[in-house]
DNA sequence: ATTGGGACCTGCTCGC
DNA sequence: TGCGAGCAGGTCCCAA
C-alpha cells in the first residue's frame, strides 16, 4: 500500500517527532517483523539516539548515533503511529520503540508483513540501496534516463513501472494513474513507447507523485494508509482510474475497466489510454 | 532471461 | 444468515 507519497508523508513526520530521542526500549510480539533476529537488533538499537531520518525507495532510513540504521518497510498494510505511551493501544500493534519523554512509535501491521531492519554502518545500507533504480522527484531521474529505463525491455508499461529495479518507489496506485493522465495503455510494450508517449509518461510520473505528496498520500476503501499522526491521507479523492473499474472516466465518461496485470488490479480508461 | 505463480499473513467482501 | 472463495496497494523465491 504505502508507495513513495505515503512513505515520504510518514518520512517527514518523523523527522518532525523523533529525531534526537533516546531509544529506551523495543517491545514486540511477532520476532518475525525484526530482522536479522530481535535479540541482535535490540543490541545495537536500545540506549542509541535517532540522529536523522530518510527515506529510499518505499523504505524508511532511522539513522542511529552508534552509526547504524534501522529500515522498515511497510508492505501492504504497516502503518508506523507516534503516541503518547498511555494512549490505548493501536489496532495489529506489534512493534514498539520508546522513546524518552513518555512517547513512543508503534509499528502497526495486520499481515505482519513489514519489517524493521538492523542494518550494521553505511556500507551495508549502500549495497541494500543499491539494487534500487533512480529515485524519483530527484536530479538523478532525469528523462533522459528514464527512456534509457523504458528501452531495455518490452514488458508492459505498467509492470516496469512499478518494478524497484527500475524506478524506486513507483508502486499500483501511481503508476495506474501516471499512465492515465499520460493517454497510454498499461499493457503497451515498453520499448514500443514512441518519444512522445515516453515525455508525456515522465511528466505524468512526476506530476501524480509530487500530488500525492501535496494530498498526504492515498488512504483506500481499507482505511489501511495513515501518517505517524493516525490521520488519512486526501489524495484517494484525486483517482482518475484506481479502484474506479465500472465508473465514469473523468475525461471522457468511458467505464473504467480493470485488467490484471504484473500479477495485480490494473485500471485503465479503454477510450483514453492508447496503444500507440 | 523473463515471467508467472505461490508464499508470507489476516481480514474483508461478495456470491451462492 | 452462513460459509467459502477470492481479493488486497509489496516483495521474494522458485519453477517453467
Amino acid at each position: 500500500m504505502p508507495e513513495l507519497p505515503e512513505v515520504e508523508t510518514i518520512k517527514r513526520g518523523l523527522q518532525k517527532r523523533i529525531v534526537g530521542r533516546k531509544i529506551k526500549e523495543i517491545v514486540y510480539d511477532a520476532p518475525k517483523m525484526l530482522q536479522p533476529n530481535p535479540k541482535t537488533l535490540l543490541a545495537s538499537v536500545v540506549g542509541t539516539k535517532i540522529v536523522k531520518v530518510g527515506r529510499r525507495a518505499k523504505l524508511i532510513l532511522i539513522y542511529l548515533s552508534n552509526g547504524n540504521i534501522l529500515v522498515i518497510h511497510l508492505k501492504l498494510m504497516g502503518r508506523l503511529l507516534f503516541r503518547n505511551k498511555r494512549a490505548p493501544e493501536d489496532d495489529w500493534q506489534h512493534v514498539v520503540l520508546k522513546f524518552d519523554g513518555d512517547v513512543e512509535l508503534r509499528f502497526c501491521d495486520m499481515r505482519k508483513f513489514g519489517f524493521v531492519r538492523l542494518i550494521v554502518g553505511e556500507k551495508e545500507l549502500s549495497s541494500l540501496l543499491s539494487e534500487f533504480g533512480p529515485e524519483p522527484l530527484t536530479p538523478e531521474f532525469t528523462e533522459g534516463k528514464f527512456r534509457d529505463i523504458l528501452s531495455k525491455t518490452s514488458r508492459p508499461i505498467k509492470v516496469v513501472l512499478i518494478d524497484q529495479k527500475n524506478i524506486a518507489g513507483v508502486g499500483n496506485i501511481y503508476a495506474n494513474e501516471a499512465l492515465f493522465w499520460a493517454g497510454i495503455h498499461p499493457e503497451v510494450k515498453s520499448n514500443r513507447l514512441s518519444g512522445e508517449q515516453a515525455s508525456r509518461l515522465y511528466e505524468a510520473l512526476n506530476k501524480i507523485l509530487k500530488k500525492g505528496i501535496k494530498y498526504g498520500g492515498a488512504t483506500g476503501s481499507d482505511q489501511a494508509y495513515r501518517n505517524i499522526e493516525g490521520e488519512v491521507g486526501r489524495f484517494q479523492e484525486h483517482f482518475a482510474v484506481y479502484a474506479r473499474m465500472g465508473e465514469e472516466c473523468v475525461k471522457c465518461g468511458t467505464k473504467i475497466e480493470r485488467i490484471k496485470l504484473g500479477g495485480r488490479g490494473t485500471f485503465f480508461c479503454p477510450r483514453c489510454q492508447v496503444t500507440r
